[in-house]
DNA sequence: TTAAGCTTTCTTTTT
DNA sequence: GAAAGCTTAA
C-alpha cells in the first residue's frame, strides 16, 4: 500500500462579495469621506465624541469590501481593549471573522514582530519583556556593579535613571541635553550615568530581555537594518491605520512611516485629536500630528467635527476651555444633541465636603434613574481620589477604582510569575534573582554567587533545572542557605513538570513554597493568596507559559478589580458601580455624568508639568479630555481648604482652568450644610456616619469662599 | 550575610 | 502617609 503523500489545499482570502453595509446611511458626510477615501497618506482630525471609532470601523469594513485581505491591514490603537473592540465591531459589521487582521498596541505588535525576527537582532524568540519594576531591578544591579563612590547620596535612583533612559530613546535627545534640561542636579554624574546606560543595555541583551522601549526602537531598528524584512511588511500591510496618533512619539511615527513606505502608495491613515494629546511626559510628540502633512507630502486632511456625545452646554464649556491653547489645529465642534443642563461649578469648603457632595449627588442621580455604571469621578492624580473614596465607602455606594497598581505589578503576582518567566527564558537574570531572594537564608550575596556560577548559560528549561541539581552549586552555599536552595530546586522541578499547564504550574508554586512566604511576609496574606488563586484560574485558558506571560505583560487590561472594589456590591444594581479613575485612564470612555474633583491650583495643573515647555497647554488638554467624557451632566468641584502635606491645612485657589472659564458657561452650586435628623440614605453604616466622620469644622462658616478673599490666608492646623 | 528596623524620599500621568 | 533605601544588630 502506498504511503499517503501530502496534498496542498489553498485557502484563498476571498473578498466578501456583498456586505450590505449602507455607508451613506450609517455615516455623516465627513465620516463617509474618511471611510471611503482612496489611497495615499491621510490625516483625520477627529474631535472628541465625533464618532472616530465608528468611522475607523467602517473604514476597515470598506477596505475589506474593496477586496483588501484581512492580513493586509494593520490597525494600531492605544490600548488592546480598543483594538479588540474595533475588531469586534468590524466582525459584526462585515459578518466576517477579521481574525487575520493585525491589531493591537504598538508594543504588542512590536513584540509579535520582534519574536519572529529576534535572531536578526541577536535575541532569542523567547525573550522576556521587562516591566518598569524589572527595569529598576536590573538598573539597581548595574549601579551596585559600578560601586558608585561613597558620596552616592545624591546619585539618581533606578527609577529616575529609567525615566531618563526612556526619554532618551523616545525623544531622541542625547543624554547630556536631557541631563542639562531636566536633571541639572545630576550633570556631574554624566560619565557614570553613561556607563550605567551601557551596562544596562548589555545586561538586557545577556538576559535575552527587552523593556517596553526596546519593543519600539528595536522594531524600528529591525526595519531600518533589514531591507528584506521591511519590504516584506510593506508588501503585506497594504493599509496601516493608527488611532490616537496625537499620543505617539518620534520612534512610533518613524515605525509607521517605515512600515507604510513613502509617497502615494503609502496607505497610512492616522487618526487623532491634537486637543487630546496628553502623553508628552513619556515622550509623545505633539509635532507628530501637527506636522504629519509636512512629513508626508501628499497627505489629505479630513476633519470630524460633529459631536454626538455631549449636550451643547457641555460642548460650549469645553470649547471655551481649549480655546485658551494657542498651538492646535483649528476646528469647530458642532453639537448634535439637544439642550441639557448647564455644567455645575461646585466650590466646597474642605475635601470631606467635596466627597459628601459627590456621594449625595450620585444618590440623587441614581434615584433619577441613572445607572451607577454611567457615573464617573475623575481626578488628575491618583492620590486625589481619597476624600471621595472614603465617602463612597461610608455611603455604601459601590465603586470601582481604575488604575493604580496593575494586577501584574503587585509584588506577589510578580513573584509567582517570575518562576514562570525563568522557565520560559532561563537567561532572565531579573527573574532568577527575584525567585532566589524569596527563599529564606538567601540574600543578595548568595543570589549573586549562584547566578555567577550557573546563571545565564542555559537556553532551555530542562537544561536549567538540570543544572540546578549539580553538586558544585551546593558547595557554594553556607549552611544557612541550603534549605532555601533545596526548596528552590524542588519548586522549579515541579513547575517544569507542569509547564504545559500554567494553572497547575502556578498552584504548585503556591503549594511548594510561596504560600508560606506570603503568610510570613504580608499582613493581608489572605487577599493576596486569593489573588494568586484567581491568577491560576485565569491561567487555565492558556496551554503554554509563554502565552500566559505575553498576555500578562502586554495585553493585560487586568487590574486588581475585585480587590479594589469598594462598598457593598449593589444588590438591586447588579454589579453596577461608579467608576473612580485618573483622567488619563478615562481617555476614550464616556459617561452620563462626570464629576471632576480636586480642581485646585497647585494640583491641576500639576506644578511639575508647568516647568516643562508647553506644560500648561498639555495640562489644559488633560482638563479638556476630562470634561469631554461627559454626555449629560458635568460637575467641576474643588475644596478650598485642603490638608497640607504634613498636618497643617492650607487655603488654596481654584484651578486656573476654572478661573479662565466664562461664567456664563456654567452654573455655580452653593452648598449649604443642613442638619438632618435621619441620614438621607438609610444604610448599614449610616448610623455611625454623622457622629464620627464629620471633621471639626465650624458649621457657621459660609462654605462658599471668594477666591480673592482667601488667597494666601494662612490656615492653622485642624 | 541576612533581615529587621529605622530613616528618608516622595506624589503626574502609563504601554 | 507609604514605599524604598540605608544602617545596624544578630
Amino acid at each position: 500500500m502506498p504511503t499517503p503523500g501530502r496534498r496542498r489545499f489553498a485557502l484563498p482570502q476571498r473578498a466578501p462579495v456583498n456586505l450590505e453595509i449602507d455607508f451613506e446611511k450609517d455615516l455623516n458626510g465627513q465620516q463617509l469621506a474618511v471611510a471611503t477615501c482612496g489611497d495615499g497618506p491621510k490625516l483625520v482630525i477627529a474631535g472628541a465624541g465625533s464618532g472616530k471609532t465608528r468611522t475607523l470601523t467602517y473604514r476597515v469594513a470598506y477596505l475589506l469590501q474593496r477586496g483588501v485581505p484581512p492580513a493586509g491591514i494593520l490597525l494600531v490603537t492605544f490600548t488592546n481593549k480598543a483594538a479588540r473592540e474595533m475588531l469586534g465591531r468590524v466582525g459584526q459589521l462585515t459578518r466576517l471573522e477579521p481574525y487575520r487582521m493585525w491589531g493591537g498596541t504598538f508594543h504588542s505588535v512590536g513584540a509579535r514582530l520582534l519574536r519572529r525576527h529576534a535572531e536578526l537582532l541577536g535575541y532569542n524568540e523567547n525573550f522576556s519583556i521587562l516591566d518598569e519594576g524589572d527595569q529598576r531591578d536590573l538598573l539597581r544591579l548595574c549601579i551596585t556593579d559600578l560601586d558608585v563612590s561613597v558620596e552616592r547620596r545624591r546619585f539618581p535612583s533606578p527609577k529616575v535613571l529609567a525615566g531618563l533612559f526612556s526619554l532618551q530613546i523616545n525623544t531622541r535627545q542625547p543624554l547630556e541635553d536631557l541631563l542639562a534640561e531636566r536633571y541639572a542636579r545630576f550633570v556631574d554624574w554624566s560619565e557614570i550615568i553613561h556607563e550605567i546606560a551601557e551596562r544596562y543595555v548589555a545586561r538586557k541583551r545577556a538576559a535575552n530581555a527587552m523593556d517596553y522601549d526596546d519593543l519600539l526602537h528595536r522594531w524600528l531598528q529591525l526595519l531600518q537594518e533589514n531591507d528584506e524584512v521591511r519590504d516584506r511588511y510593506r508588501e503585506q500591510f497594504a493599509h496601516i491605520l493608527v488611532d490616537e496618533y496625537q499620543d505617539t512619539n518620534i520612534v512610533q511615527a518613524e515605525i509607521v512611516e517605515a512600515m507604510a513606505g513613502q509617497g502615494q502608495g503609502a496607505n497610512l491613515m492616522v487618526v487623532g485629536d491634537d486637543s487630546q494629546s496628553i502623553y508628552a511626559f513619556r515622550g509623545a510628540n505633539y509635532d507628530n500630528i501637527l506636522r504629519f502633512p509636512e512629513r508626508n507630502p501628499a497627505t489629505e486632511v479630513f476633519r470630524l467635527e460633529t459631536n454626538y456625545r455631549s449636550t451643547p452646554q457641555i460642548l460650549d464649556l469645553t470649547n471655551a476651555s481649549i480655546q485658551h491653547n494657542e498651538v492646535k489645529y483649528e476646528k469647530t465642534l458642532r453639537a448634535e444633541r439637544t439642550d441639557g443642563m448647564p455644567p455645575a461649578m461646585v466650590p466646597c469648603s474642605y475635601p470631606q465636603q467635596e466627597g459628601v457632595f459627590v456621594a449625595e449627588r450620585i444618590l440623587q442621580l441614581r434615584d433619577e434613574g441613572v445607572d451607577l455604571d454611567e457615573i464617573a469621578v475623575l481626578y488628575r492624580a491618583h492620590a486625589h481620589r481619597l476624600s471621595v473614596e472614603t465617602t463612597l465607602l461610608r455611603y455604601d455606594i459601590p465603586y470601582e477604582v481604575r488604575g493604580g497598581l496593575r494586577f501584574f505589578e503587585q509584588a506577589h503576582i510578580k513573584d509567582v510569575v517570575a518562576h514562570l518567566r525563568l522557565l520560559d527564558n532561563p537567561r532572565d537574570e531579573v527573574a532568577f534573582r527575584r525567585v532566589l531572594l524569596l527563599q529564606p537564608g538567601i540574600g543578595n550575596v548568595t543570589a549573586d554567587r549562584i547566578w555567577k556560577a550557573i546563571g545565564g548559560h542555559t537556553v532551555d528549561a530542562e537544561a536549567l533545572v538540570g543544572a540546578l541539581d549539580e553538586k558544585s552549586v551546593v558547595d557554594l552555599l553556607s549552611a544557612k542557605a541550603r534549605p532555601g536552595w533545596g526548596s528552590f530546586v524542588g519548586t522549579m522541578g515541579e513547575v517544569l513538570a507542569a509547564r504545559a499547564d500554567p494553572q497547575t504550574a502556578i498552584l504548585s508554586i503556591l503549594e511548594s513554597c510561596y504560600e508560606d512566604y506570603v503568610v510570613a511576609k504580608f499582613d493581608n496574606s489572605e487577599s493576596r493568596i486569593e489573588d494568586l488563586q484567581q491568577l491560576a484560574v485565569f491561567a487555565a485558558q492558556y496551554d503554554s507559559l509563554h502565552g500566559l506571560l505575553e498576555e500578562l505583560l502586554l495585553l493585560g487590561e487586568l487590574y486588581g478589580r475585585d480587590v479594589d472594589r469598594g462598598g457593598r456590591r449593589g444588590d438591586d444594581d447588579g454589579d453596577s458601580a461608579v467608576v473612580l479613575s485618573t483622567i488619563h485612564q478615562a481617555k476614550g470612555l464616556e459617561w452620563h455624568s462626570v464629576f471632576i474633583i480636586h480642581l485646585l491650583e497647585g494640583f491641576f495643573p500639576s506644578p511639575r508639568a508647568l516647568d516643562e515647555a508647553g506644560g500648561e497647554e498639555e495640562e489644559r488638554r488633560i482638563f479638556y479630555v476630562a470634561m469631554t467624557r461627559a454626555r449629560d451632566e458635568l460637575y467641576l468641584s474643588y475644596p478650598i481648604i485642603r490638608p497640607g502635606g504634613y498636618g497643617a491645612s492650607v487655603v488654596q485657589r481654584r484651578s486656573r482652568f476654572l478661573q479662565e472659564l466664562p461664567d456664563t458657561s456654567y452654573e455655580t452650586w452653593q452648598l449649604e450644610e443642613e442638619v438632618v435628623e435621619t441620614p438621607a440614605v438609610a444604610t448599614a453604616s449610616g448610623a455611625g456616619r454623622e457622629a464620627d466622620t464629620e471633621p471639626d469644622f465650624d458649621p457657621n462658616v459660609d462654605p462658599v469662599w471668594d477666591d480673592d478673599e482667601v488667597l494666601g490666608e494662612p490656615w492653622a492646623g485642624d
